[in-house]
DNA sequence: ATGGTAGTGCAACTA
């Protein structure tokens, strides 16, 4: 089973390589990101012509999030319960597998912006919220995988020049500590659950030809929860959605959970 | 220190 997460920077102009990219990539799950559509103009008929489900939180111009998958989703929720959000940001959903359900979470964190932004503070009580509320989903879900677009880059490890980002959106130290307290319920990074090559990214900005220099950072992850940790076989990033003409600043990621069929006795 | 690009939607905001 393969799962994977995409932050496309607008379905209606990513539609076409989404759609290819499911074709070729063969995932089972993806969960996406920045929608930037009005919750109706969702294009579920595209998806569900190549064999697809989709549930999804759209709104407006900002944000939105959505999962794709084979199999209908149930028990969707959308946003945190007791965190009221104007911003469509989390949309969770219950899917099967051939060894039980998983939950599966999409989420789009705040970007911040500036570390002595007011949407920095937005940023940080919104992981606050989202830790409480993984908290308690995990205890009614421990089969769980959490993908999307953080707008955290973890480690050094993840960012394509330390020293120039040091303290800077992103990767100021209580974002960090952010993403480390969803880690400590426990989750697993699960690029960082395999050996990886060197500076392995998720996000280019547009600017400055930063792909062409490969000026990244590692914002997009796949936290698996530590009941689906054994299962789990891979975790890559594929850069070449981000080769396409017209692409998405973000590449995705995809995590792989080997759950072979359990045979009856 | 600033600006560089892309998307939405048609000015300015977000990233």
């Amino acid at each position: 089973m393969k799962l994977a997460t995409w932050n496309v920077n607008s379905l209606k102009v990513r539609l076409p390589q989404v759609l290819e990219w499911l074709g070729t990539s063969g995932v089972d799950v993806l969960c996406l990101q920045e929608l930037k559509m009005p919750h109706d103009k969702f294009p579920l008929a595209e998806f569900e012509a190549i064999g697809y489900q989709a549930c999804w939180a759209g709104q407006k111009t900002y944000n939105g999030v959505a999962v794709i998958s084979r199999d209908p989703a149930r028990s969707v929720q959308i946003n945190m319960p007791g965190f009221p959000d104007d911003h469509q940001r989390l949309i969770a959903a219950t899917l099967p597998s051939p060894q039980g359900d998983i939950r599966v979470v999409s989420v789009y964190c705040p970007n911040g912006q500036a570390v002595d932004s007011d949407k920095y503070t937005y940023k940080l009580a919104w992981f606050a919220a989202l830790r409480e509320w993984l908290l308690t989903e995990l205890a009614a879900h421990p089969r769980m995988v959490v993908l999307g677009d953080y707008n955290v880059a973890p480690a050094d490890a993840d960012v394509h020049d330390p020293a120039k980002w040091e303290g800077d959106i992103l990767v100021s130290p209580s974002e960090r500590e952010a993403f480390e307290a969803l880690l400590s319920l426990g989750f697993t990074d699960a690029f960082r659950h395999f050996p990886q090559e060197e500076k392995m990214f998720s996000w280019w900005d547009y600017r400055r030809m930063a792909f062409r220099r490969n000026a990244g950072l590692r914002i997009d992850h796949a936290l698996v929860s530590s009941a689906l940790l054994p299962f789990c076989t891979a975790c890559e990033i594929d850069k070449g959605p981000r080769r396409n003409e017209q692409p998405s600043d973000h590449t995705p990621v995809i995590v792989t959970l080997d759950l072979p069929v359990e045979k009856e006795a």
